[in-house]
DNA sequence: CTGGATCCTTAAGGATACTG
DNA sequence: CAGTATCCTTAAGGATCCAG
């Protein structure tokens, strides 16, 4: 832990208030980063199926957050009908590998019920 | 990713609606989990110094929830003044561990700015 | 000291309609 | 198809005060 808090005698740390931790706290952020993982390239309507229960806007500002961010990329196709594809940056890949371990316990926990 | 979401496929799934993450997404939820591992056993007055942002209501029920969750412990001793302990249960050291790599890579991403 | 209770504010998210 | 714009609801979180 000792990157992640500061040591017994130090003044306390306050290394977690992060624009990223706080956009992947938001709904449907962890989803998103998984679902794309999974599905790279990936159209808007393939995420709305898999996550069905966020509403179309809610899924358009998360995407919006995790792009700024510099998690994925969103490529615009000039077709009719437009298409648009969403991947993950190296960045992105390397935060859906590192948060493999915790959300496979998390599932793992879950079925365990 | 294999258990995290679905095959290409196959049907859509919804693995990541648990209860564990809606929790941890809220805030302060990953920092408490940190400030205690690396501090246990810890009193509320210290998680109140760590996390000088966070209301002392908010805390508090946020402490209520990883506790429900069982990712800490709240040990009462019956003093005067009142004293009380967090500890990280077996599951929250564990999820603690697996954190580790994240919020680490998150800290080292954000320093390089 | 450790919160619980209360009240209040804000912002996140949902529903819907519309457009390039 | 892939959103954006708008409006609205809800719930999360903050501030404050009080109690064991």
């Amino acid at each position: 832990m000792s990157q992640i808090c500061c040591d017994a005698d130090e003044p306390p740390c306050h290394c977690l208030a992060t624009d990223l931790i706080d956009v992947l706290g938001r709904k449907y952020a962890l989803d998103l980063v998984c679902v794309v993982a999974h599905h790279e390239p990936v159209r808007f309507g393939l995420l709305e199926e898999h996550l069905p229960d966020a509403s179309t806007s809610t899924l358009s500002t998360r995407l919006d957050e995790l792009e700024t961010e510099g998690l994925l990329t969103r490529e615009r196709y000039d077709e009719i009908p437009p298409r648009v594809e969403y991947e993950l940056t190296d960045d992105g890949r390397e935060l859906g590998e590192r948060l493999r371990p915790v959300l496979d316990w998390i599932a793992e926990r879950e079925s365990n019920r």
